[in-house]
DNA sequence: CCTGGCACTCACGGCTCGCGAGTGCCAGAC
DNA sequence: GTCTGGCACTCGCGAGCCGTGAGTGCCAGG
């Protein structure tokens, strides 16, 4: 087990890396920070530091530079999250409060989040699949052709064409309508694929087919795969990764343009408080020297969708999470009004 | 005037340093071009080339670049547009015509287009105004909430949250969806003002208040800054942008996140054809260094929005144009199936 | 267990220098 | 007049060569 000074000293040579970009050694430490030791203690400290895996020379006779496992150690135990000052808070919240439908809150976001932490920020949109119908619209284009269209209480729309197998009259999707809605509105989709099950019996024959395509289309929309969607923004920061970024930031754009991965990037976040994923801990590799703090959000007290940034693993953790934090907090407010 | 000569050493400067990122002496290009003529030759046209201030030196005793100037000419008058392959045409056709629903399209072609060129590609939404109206749909979320949703011929559909003054009845509500779309159905959006104008006067006048809301709210779903959205992708070609890059991708990247800028930037082509705006010629400071090849799109013979990349101004101009031209032929032909 | 001292390592920046690609100019050939 | 070969000159680039200084590990003594 590590003294509690060893402790101190790997928090100080993270706050130090962290501010200064530079390896960090024994004496500037000893300067910087009042440990009431000599340097040559801390480069004891620091070998046994070393030997933990928690710090590494990036070469002999250089300053040490924290480690992923440095850095997870540093979240878990040594930083707490620091809070939003309180004209933060009140410019976060006048920030979103203009927002005039769910894109825009949702762009908005975006753009607060990569501005507060100054990193790449990732927004999903609430979850189909954690939300609850607020009303589900049909709407005849053609003879022979539907439009859908889902409407959550989160303000999320999602509309999908449908074209039938046989035309269906004015009469039917009205009732059609009026079934679905009485079955599923104010309620979750999860349960929506149980309680449409038997719609298409009381329909005559001829429309049963249209029907059922109904159904499955919207059942469709419901699939893990389709039903999410994000935003992404604040690449530009992308260039204040370092100096030898050329071949870091690709990879990291790269995973940026993948959907899949970033969902998948902040599904992985199981806790209810602000999750960190520190470099290798992510499991695409493009993203190796990055870390991501995520968060859920929701307007009540479940969480909908997560929301959260993608920065160097040199970043400031405590205000990093304190950001997410209040605008995760913000956001779930807002959609709450709505 | 510049003699024949001159203009096929431009033409030749131009085709070696997009290939190799060199500057181009004249030696290597009597080597790798057989002009005829020896590189004293060269070098005197060369020489009256940078005089004409189509060409630069990056340094005394260094090959000759292409100037802003340099590439205009060699666009305009020395190279044609490379026509895409049998093979890439039907690659092209695979690739788009899977799509779903028009998210769907935008996304596949912003793929598509930085696949082909290794760009970055900006792809703008059809736009409103010049598209006609399909349908228009007002349903009723709560008593005094309401919502519009608009559909487009091109398969745009655009929603919008209204907050009635006074609650709205069933009967009202369905009188006045009729009576909108058989004045606006299948017109053109730029009409729709004057064909709504007075709709509001049949009606009681408890439900004016209302009618005028849904009324000036679609007017304000027109207004062409709310109209207009774009998808971009394929950042990750930024890093391909040679060694300086850290100070020149910066701009770029905060240009792209600026939406304005971009449609700026896509509306300012006014030519039917592929418009190629080289460096300088961008208003917007940040792109200065990168060239914008852009075209319009659409289902008929009019383009109802604008596709194309960003890129260095060392790019292959005629591979690019061409790709851009296809891609945006493509793309109208999907629209009108649809 | 901490400390001061000491010898050692090694990245970094500044320096020189030779190489070579590229240039401009000029005198002569076609 | 135009093209060509020749020639002297420029200058960026990369390699090699230090000196400097921050930083280290180890050790003997408090």
């Amino acid at each position: 087990m590590l003294s509690e000074r060893r402790l101190q000293v790997l928090r100080a040579i993270v706050q130090d890396y962290v501010g200064t970009e530079e390896p960090v050694g024994s004496k500037a430490l000893t300067e910087r920070h009042n440990l009431g030791v000599s340097p040559a203690t801390v480069r004891n400290d620091m070998a046994a530091l070393e030997d933990e895996g928690f710090i590494a020379q990036p070469h002999t006779s250089a300053g040490r530079i924290p480690t992923d496992k440095g850095y997870r150690l540093f979240v878990d135990k040594l930083a707490g999250v620091k809070p939003m000052t309180a004209p933060e808070r009140r410019a976060i919240q006048n920030f979103l409060e203009g927002a005039v439908d769910l894109d825009d809150v949702v762009a908005r976001t975006v753009r607060l989040l990569a501005q507060l932490t100054r990193q790449v920020a990732v927004v999903q949109y609430p979850s189909l699949t954690r939300s609850t119908v607020r009303h589900v619209e049909l709407l005849s284009l053609a003879p022979a052709r539907l439009m859908l269209v889902l409407i959550t209480d989160t303000g999320r729309v999602e509309q999908r064409m449908i074209d039938c197998p046989a035309p269906f009259g004015e009469a039917s999707l009205a009732d059609l309508r009026a079934r679905l809605n009485s079955r599923v509105a104010g309620r979750r989709f999860t349960d929506v694929p149980s309680l449409v099950e038997d719609l298409a019996e009381p329909f005559e024959a001829e429309d049963r087919g249209t029907v059922s395509t109904v159904l499955s289309t919207l059942l469709e929309t419901l699939v893990e795969e389709n039903e999410e969607r994000l935003m992404i923004g604040g690449t530009a920061n992308l260039t204040r990764f370092g100096h030898d970024f050329p071949l870091v930031i690709r990879p990291v754009l790269e995973a940026l343009e993948e959907q899949v991965v970033l969902l998948k990037l902040l599904g992985e976040a199981k806790d209810p408080g602000v999750t960190v994923r520190i470099g290798h801990e992510n499991a695409h590799e493009g993203l190796n020297s990055t870390s991501v703090v995520s968060v859920g959000y929701g307007s009540g007290g479940e969480a909908v969708a997560k929301l959260g940034v993608v920065g160097p693993t040199r970043m400031d953790y405590p205000g990093t999470m304190g950001a997410v934090r209040a605008v995760a907090r913000y956001v779930g407010q807002i959609l709450a009004e709505s």
